[in-house]
This record gives structure tokens, sequence and C-alpha cells, in this order.
DNA sequence: AAAAAGATTGTGAATGTTCACTAACTAAAA
DNA sequence: TTTTAGTTAGTGAACATTCACAATCTTTTT
């Protein structure tokens, strides 16, 4: 389940996994492209995985453990809502653009058809990030910082959507500008859009 | 570039290859499968199309003009710009829902990495919506419905944000609940938020 | 109107390539 | 000496695509 597991090779085959996908997209990740990538003949990845398929879930379980552990430190119960969001999204946005293999992952459904067990891993990540998202959306709608004019999920479908859209964007740029800075200003947008009107 | 260049055997089989894009999504549109669904033997599809790319293509291709059409009709300048930002999303709803299989055409990467021809083709169908619903944002914000608060390129972000998260939710669900009614509810929503306040 | 010629649209068998994965072997480390 | 981590050389299955051929429909010629 969690990371423990994982050997040192494992570890650098997963990166070489995701480095993969991130040049060349789902359909370049075979065990042939990670044998090369590693400098290995194709048979040795079946030394430190049993199946392709475990090689990706892996992937994915370390990324939701990792995300999951950011997500907690970075968000502070003495910090407003609304700093608690910035934190949440520049810390998304800081992760990606050092690891922009994990965007083509995530929100990738070639990758979402190719198995039940990536599937669950992938669904897994979405709702590690709601389970943070969640009680600082709502905390700022009782508090006054945002909204209440909407619903809580539909506060987050809303913020969760473009989000997941500009990874979307940066992806089909080939991670080209700055998502960094990009985020910044598309969370700024968003914060001014979620206020909650003064009358 | 436009349908009228299509045959019946070819528009059957864009349809087909539609009907197995939702049920098997982009990993199960192989040749084979195709002609299965058509009864036909493998070979008689290089009859009606040169290869598998200008079928997905000739589908993409029908489904942008298609989209472009039907939204050209749906907006008038009689109506607001609340009231056209609601038949264009009204629209959109409708359609997905008795086609539920351009949802996995046009929301899925799997297909986009298939060839530059492809990809071209899914971004126009982007651009095709945006270039009908840029003009009601902009006008909507001058005519003070919608917020000034934010870009119009941002509140466009947001709300196609939004709705692709929409169809994406619906696509894992296995379209399994009204994407009609929950798109209604959606855009209600989103009018509330994206409403100016009023000071 | 009948026959010949040609085009259209299908079939079945086969092509070469790529894929994930396996078996048997080998060298070095523990 | 046994375990570990690599190798070479395969396997069968799936894939898109092609080819020689046949039946049917359409057009042209007699």
């Amino acid at each position: 389940m969690s990371i423990s597991s994982i050997s040192d090779r494992q570890f650098e085959i997963i990166q070489a996994a995701g480095k993969i996908l991130s040049s060349s997209g789902v359909s370049g990740l075979t065990i042939k492209n990670l044998a090369k990538e590693m400098g290995f003949a194709e048979s040795a990845i079946y030394r430190h995985f049993d199946s392709k398929e475990t090689i990706v879930v892996a992937m994915l379980i370390y990324l939701a453990d990792n995300m999951d552990e950011r997500l907690g430190k970075v968000i502070s119960n003495r910090n407003t809502p609304k700093e608690n969001l910035d934190a949440i999204f520049n810390d998304q946005f800081v992760f990606f653009s050092g690891n922009p293999h994990f965007v083509v992952a995530v929100f990738s459904d070639g990758l979402m058809e190719a198995s039940p067990k990536i599937n669950a891993a992938i669904l897994r990540i979405m709702q590690a990030k709601m389970k943070h998202l969640m009680p600082i959306i709502m905390e700022g709608q009782h508090q006054g910082y945002f909204t209440n004019a909407i619903p809580t999920e539909e506060l987050m479908h809303i913020i969760l959507g473009a989000f997941r859209l500009q990874m979307f964007k940066w992806r089909i740029a080939n991670f080209q500008f700055d998502i960094f800075e990009r985020g910044k200003y598309l969370m700024s947008n968003i914060s001014t859009i979620i206020q909650p009107c003064k009358n």
C-alpha cells in the first residue's frame, strides 16, 4: 500500500517510467523503452516488477502518498482559508512544475483505461486532493471568506475544473510555459471569483 | 475539410467507431472490433478509409462541423448573454447526452497522442466552442451581466474547466447519471458565481 | 434488349511489426 | 555456495495493413 516497501532500483524504474510518460506519452511507455531508459535488457525490468501494471500502480501510489503528505504539511490552521487554498495550489503547481510526468499519469485517461487497478489508483489521488481541499473550502464559506451562494461541492468542482484544465493546457503545450507563474495568476482569478458579495 | 464528401458507408463506420469508443474506450477501437461491429471482414474497412487515422479524423471533423453549426443556431442576439450562455451549454449537454461516444473522443488524450492530425482535429473542436463562447461572455461583461473582476479569457477558462470536469466525471461513471440534469445544475451554479457584485 | 466491360464492395489468408512476458544461462556479490 | 541482478534469445498474441480473388451492381457497346 505505501512506499516503504520499494527498493532503490524500483524507484529508479518508476522515475524512468515518468520520464518516458512526459516525453512520449502513455503509448510510449513500453517495457522496451523503459529498459532502454534504464540501460537494461527488457527482461531485467521483470527482476524488479511482476508486470507493467505493477510499475504504473507503484508510480501512482508513490504520487498519492507523496501528495497526501505534502498537502498535509502545507495546510495550517494558523492560516486563513484563503491562505491555505493558495498554499495548496501553490504546492501543486510547484510539484508538477518539477515533475511534469505526473501530469501525464494523473490527467491521462489513456492510463485509466489500462486496468481497474490503475483506474482505482488514479481515483485515489483525486480523492486525496479533495480530502484536503474540502474542509478548507467549507471553513472559508463558514467564516465568510468564500461565497455561500453555491454549495461546497460545487465550489470545489469549479476550482478543480479550472485547475485540471490548466494542467491540460500545459500538457498539450508540451510543458513549454511556466506553470508556476500561470498557476499563480489562475489562483488570483479564482480567489476573486469565489469572494462573497458584500451587500 | 467538411462533411459533404462523406459516403453513407463512411458515416456508418464512424458511427460504429463512436459506439465502440463509448463502450470500450480508445484502446478498444481496433479495426478488428470495428469490422465486427459493422458485420464485416477487417479488410472491408479499408475499402472506405485509407487508415484507422483517417477514420478518427473523419469522426472528429464531423463533430466539429456539427457542433459549429448547432452552436451557431442556438445563439441569438435577441437573447441576453445569460440566456445565450445557458443555451450553449444546454445544447452541449443535450448533444453529448445523445452521443456519449464523442465525450470519449474529445476529452480523451489517449486519442490525442495517436497522431498530429488527430491532435489538430481535437484542438479545432475546442477552438470552435471558444469561438462561440468568447463573444457572449464578453458581451455579458460589457452589459454588466457577468463580473468584470477578471478578464474574459479567465472567465472562459473557469467555465470551460467546470464543463470539462463534469464530462470527465460522467465518463468515469460510465455515463450512468443524467448529464442533462446535472448540467443544468452546474450551469445554475456557474451563473451564480459569475454574477457581478452589486455594490 | 442482351451481352460485354468495368467499377464497387465484399472475403479470407497472409504480412511485418510491436507488444508484454518467459526461460535458460552467467557473472559477481554475500 | 547460494542469491542477486543482469544477459541473450526466444514466445505467442494483437495490431494495422495488403493482396488476390469473387460477387454484385452499373455503364457501355452491339
